[in-house]
DNA sequence: TCCCCCGTGTAACAATTGTTACGACCTTCG
DNA sequence: CGAAGGTCGTAACAATTGTTACACGGGGGA
């Protein structure tokens, strides 16, 4: 177990006493698939980074309606429970296990010693923001200047690399709940992307072409 | 002028050591209204404060599309050229002057010592960030779980608590243009609004009510 | 003054997305 | 096996948004 965290954060570009300090201080957490990890009313003032497995980042609004956000793949850490924790604030947000995933937990009261001391910590702090910053853009980009049928080819797409399978397990309402649509709306455009020669349809499984 | 920039930077929560060097270090930059203040093939290395005025956020997609992310005011800083700078990556947004204002630049060089040494600045950046990362869900959630005259409405409010006026001076088609849709949308909309007692019109002038 | 451009109102129509309804099929479980 | 529930296809219609076209009026410049 210790060595394969070890290769994990190595692949992070933290540097190796660092490491050592996440190593000791950091607890292993277990989720299995379709878990919720974080969420609004969860007290969150741990920070964590994904060992294995996929989780998803979630928007959700008063009336209980979802949206996807983006995924979080190994060596990955979530940029906005960072932010939530420091000002101990509830999380806007909900994050869950697509697949079963193993996490590092950390608590947050390192996090502020660590930025002053680790450099390599700083890169890997600011870097996760900028590329949480990029995700939310495309995600407005995607929503805003799109059509559903392109959103839902994107969406496919990342589904795709995040999972590193051409072969997606869901539903179409899962489809549909994710991005905030109906399931008779996604099958229409699935339909559409079947005949465009784009993908192949199975029961509860998506192929990408 | 010297006496001004320390009675804005007081507000932010920096210590008296750091605003020194700030002042010393940093320069003046003054924007009329309506013009770039960071595009995305601007160089960017200077991250900038609000001394004065009134910055708007937007992001450009390829084909040359626009929306509005939000406003910065006086005393925020704009948490993306942070990392963007850090990364030496391009700009993937645009800053404009709303209002004619005064900035107080600040050359990147110096962000990793402050953050270093600097308690407070690095509630400054983290707040920043926190705060942004709320704007832009807030733009999610806008764009993904409302129609669009709640939409236009919202940004109404957004910006008539942004200038502290409540009469906007901004044409139909501007409007258009920052929630991306087309102008005659706009004045369907607002005429809407107008009926229902939420504003007034007049000739380049919107009256929130 | 007169003319033209800009900003706005409105109609008519097209395209996209949302909603409801129903039928067919598969899987699971009693 | 048969019933029940979940998954998907499709039609018909409603609501929202986008597009095109044109009329009206104000204000500024020649």
């Amino acid at each position: 177990m210790q060595e394969h965290i070890d290769a994990i954060l190595k692949n992070t570009g933290l540097e190796p006493k660092l490491i050592d300090e996440i190593v000791t201080i950091g607890r292993l957490k277990k989720v299995s698939a379709g878990n919720v990890v974080i969420s609004p009313d969860s007290p969150g003032n741990e920070m964590p980074i994904v060992l294995s497995g996929l989780l998803k980042v979630m928007r959700q609004d008063p009336d209980g309606n979802e949206v996807f956000l983006y995924y979080l793949e190994g060596g990955e850490t979530c940029a906005m429970s960072i932010t939530c924790c420091i000002e101990g604030r509830k999380a806007s947000y909900k994050v869950m296990a697509e697949e079963d995933s193993t996490l590092w937990m950390i608590p947050m009261t390192y996090m502020d010693s660590w930025i002053k001391k680790y450099e390599s910590f700083r890169r890997f702090v600011f870097g996760a923001y900028q590329t949480r910053f990029d995700e939310l853009l495309m995600t407005i980009d995607s929503v805003v200047f799109h059509k559903m049928d392109e959103r839902l080819y994107r969406y496919l797409l990342d589904t795709k690399q995040a999972t590193g399978s051409y072969e997606i397990h869901k539903t179409h309402e899962q489809i549909a709940n994710e991005l905030n649509t109906s399931r008779v709306v996604i099958s229409r455009l699935l339909k559409g992307l079947e005949r465009e020669g784009k993908i192949e349809q199975h029961r509860n499984k998506i192929e990408i072409l």
